[in-house]
Formats: structure tokens, C-alpha cells, sequence
DNA sequence: GGGGAATTACGATGGTCCTCGTACCATGAA
DNA sequence: TTCATGGTACGAGGACCATCGTAATTCCCC
């Protein structure tokens, strides 16, 4: 029960979230963020998703915190883009930033997961 | 001075390598394995070169046994196919494997590549 | 057979990663 | 204000990774 802020900081309403600029963006940790079945299958959601998503509504074998800890090393790394809204967090892939730094390699890593998903769960 | 050859194992002429089959190799591991600035320089020159390529053509920034390292990697994830040719080692994408495996894929990291070190290379 | 060149195996080190549980914080609703 | 919800921070454990130096292996050539 804190009868005031102390050490508030920057606590004005909508917490922040850093991602890096389109400059920053390295091609090894793109795929160092994809190559993990996790965040692959993050990634492939929010693609099939034509929305933004919430953290929750993608279902994971993980616990929590694991969950958060995925999440930001896909946006820490360039791969989406996390914003507040309410007490959610909605997750989008910068699809647009990705295409103009690294034209058709989301496309085709989206596509392989697919594939690959076809050739080993349908058998 | 060994008189005679006691666990000679299946020392008969050429050294037998490990190479995954196409039906194992697996998006995440190609990804990670791609997922390393020296090993996409790797990648990048043998892709650039339309000939298999010995271990030593390739100059790298690590040590003799890192560069070993690396290519063990992107073998065993079925990256690159080794082979032994006399005393040298030579290296070739599986160029064929992965285009059947995940289409497009290879190429779209390899121009992401490309375009990532004209775009900090030039400044 | 012996010398030399290319590569590997081995062991070590310091770092990073994935995972978790628990405690904590922010937001919206009752 | 109080509660429930959704997410984070922190710390820890266990595994994996990149790097190195040195010793050993394999092959070609003389």
C-alpha cells in the first residue's frame, strides 16, 4: 500500500517498451530470435493472425515467465513490436521494417515453418 | 611408435563424416546455425564461390579450432556438405537439399546478407 | 620411411540461453 | 478502495556455446 511513488521514474502512464531502430536491426540476431521452436511458432501465429494479438491468446507450452522472456527477445531483436493496451500487451510482427531491411527472408521463413509443419504433422 | 594399429576401428581410407538426411534437418537448427556472424561469412563466401572451398580459403577473425567448430555446426544442422579430398577438407552448401527442404529460404538470408553489408560496409 | 601440411580431438574458460517459481507492479472493473 | 487479471523483475539452475591452446591424427610427397 505505498502512500506515494518514490522512486516513480518515468511511471507516467503507459510504461515503455524500447525497440530498436530499423538501423539497428543485425541480420545474425533476426535469426538468432527465429531459431528457437517457440518463437518460430510465435511468429508464425501473429503472421496467421492478421490482427494484433495478446500475449495470452498464443498458447504455449512454457510457463509465464518464460513466455515474457521469448516475447522480448523477439522485440528486442527487431522481430515485432509490443505496445500496452490496457492492462494486455498486444504483439504485432514489424512486417514492414523487416521487408524493406531484408527483403523476402520473413516470407520465406514463414513459408519453410509451414512446410515443415506439413511434412512432419501430417505425415 | 605404435609396431601395429590395436583399435584401428573403421580406419579404412577415407574418414567418414555425419551428415544428416534431409528428413532431419530442422528449421530451428538451420536457423541457428545460420544464426552467427562468423558462420554466415561462412555461408556467404561459399555461396559466393561456385566451387567447393577447402577450410583454409575461407579467412576468419578465430582461431584454427573456432573455425573447425563452425563448420562441424553447419554440418551437423545441414548447412554446408564436408568431404575429404587428399589432406584438404572442402565445403559446399547443400544448396539442392535446402531448396527442397524450405524454398526460397537460403536465398532470401544470403541477399539479407548481401544487402546488410552494403548497407553498413558503404555507410 | 620420414617430413610437412591440414585438420581434429581434448580440455578448459567464460559467457549466454531456456526454463522455472515466486514476488511484485500496472490496469480496469466491482 | 479492493479485487482480479495480465504481465514483469529477479534470482537460480542446468544446459549449451564460442573461443582458445596444445597434442594428436591423417594424408601427400620426397
Amino acid at each position: 500500500m505505498p502512500t506515494e511513488t518514490p522512486s516513480a521514474g518515468t511511471a507516467t502512464g503507459a510504461r515503455a517498451l524500447e525497440h530498436p531502430r530499423c538501423e539497428d536491426i543485425r541480420l545474425a540476431e533476426v535469426l538468432h530470435a527465429l531459431a528457437d521452436p517457440m518463437r518460430l511458432r510465435i511468429v508464425c501465429r501473429l503472421a496467421a493472425a492478421h490482427t494484433d494479438l495478446n500475449c495470452a491468446d498464443i498458447e504455449l507450452p512454457v510457463s509465464r515467465s518464460t513466455c515474457t522472456h521469448h516475447f522480448r527477445v523477439l522485440r528486442e531483436n527487431g522481430v515485432i513490436r509490443q505496445s500496452y493496451r490496457g492492462t494486455a500487451k498486444m504483439n504485432a510482427l514489424r512486417t514492414e521494417d523487416l521487408d524493406a531491411l531484408f527483403p523476402g527472408l520473413i516470407d520465406g521463413v514463414l513459408r519453410a515453418a509451414d512446410l515443415q509443419a506439413e511434412r512432419l504433422g501430417a505425415h
